[in-house]
DNA sequence: GTCTATAAACTGATAGAC
DNA sequence: GTCTATCAGTTTATAGAC
């Protein structure tokens, strides 16, 4: 790899396809965004976008495949990183403000609006974020400390409750800043973890 | 007007246009509905649609003040025959589930999806929407019997708090049916009203 | 109020040269 | 791996007849 190159020529043009299609599919919705918009995006032309993703399910699919991975890898660290309930469930919902600083929304919250236009092979690689989500949520609940807990006997439906909440609140609060998220979701978690 | 008529000749072209876009954009988004699918699904063509709304931005500004409208009215009749906090939140909430059950999300989180591509006065109205949502909430709940409130002490919190998990709710649960939704709803009252 | 006809731009996608 | 060139279909919108 040449030494010189700076941090964009390193990474693949496939990576910074995907890396376009997010932004824009998080600010604009799935069928707001072209294979125009993308190649503008890169100086390319929409036939070397094809190069790359040969047809738009294509790349939708593998943009969420992305999305699920890197989301999980975070987890993982959060689980490894974080002892308190209260710890892991903070550092979780702040890892969506970094997005709603960009302006977007979380990426399967977006595509769940668009969800009857999806390439079915898309749609369910969102459902299988979401299930992924409650899934984990579920987990540290679960496996919290007693004294931790703020009497809670169905870690599934707390789960639920949360994902719907940062979505919901990703959607509502989007114009005012992140910081509106912040105080709902402060809130929230006071409600589960003391 | 013609005694004989039925149901849908009685509406207006306007009206039944109205519907259509609605339905339509609450199952797929604003950007997956265009003129053609409007005049395809009323035996029109687009340029019948174009007399009645000269322009997307119109349509859906018109769309939007009628759903904010119908709103408030079905929130008025709520305030006006529920006595108690948990009888009007029950109501409000039971509210959004005609929606799920054809299939889509509030229109208004639909839109707020798409936010990007929202000609301004369609955004401004779905802002709107929200901040009536919040306002009529937050009012309902400082209204509130003490003896009814589970020790909340900054309503407006609440309301957000609410009108961020019904939108999230929607979102998530979509492709479960309508008791997920009700089942994550019903929690979270328990925790507002006794 | 609805139609036919049309425009100019954009969409996802392909063929073949470099 | 990227380009030029092109396709058929769609999109929003307008002009003018009925």
């Amino acid at each position: 790899m040449d030494p010189h190159a700076t941090e964009t020529d390193r990474a693949s043009t496939a990576t910074r396809i995907l890396d376009a299609a997010q932004a824009q599919i998080q600010r604009r919705g799935y069928n707001a965004v072209s294979y125009g918009d993308l190649a503008d995006a890169l100086d390319l032309t929409t036939a070397a976008v094809h190069y790359h993703f040969s047809s738009k399910a294509d790349l939708g699919k593998a943009l969420v495949a992305r999305y699920r991975q890197a989301n999980a890898d975070a987890r993982a660290a959060i689980q490894e990183e974080e002892e308190t309930l209260r710890g892991q469930l903070e550092r979780y919902v702040e890892g969506y403000v970094g997005i709603l600083e960009s302006g977007g929304l979380c990426l399967c919250g977006v595509l769940a609006a668009d969800d009857e236009t999806l390439p079915a092979p898309v749609r369910r690689e969102v459902r299988g974020f979401f299930a992924d989500q409650e899934d984990w949520l579920a987990e540290i609940i679960a496996d919290a400390d007693d004294a931790e807990l703020a009497g809670h006997d169905a870690p599934r439906e707390v789960a639920e409750l949360l994902l719907a909440t940062i979505e919901g609140a990703m959607l509502t609060t989007r114009h005012r800043g992140p910081d509106a998220y912040r105080t709902l979701l402060r809130r929230f978690i006071d409600t589960v973890a003391s």
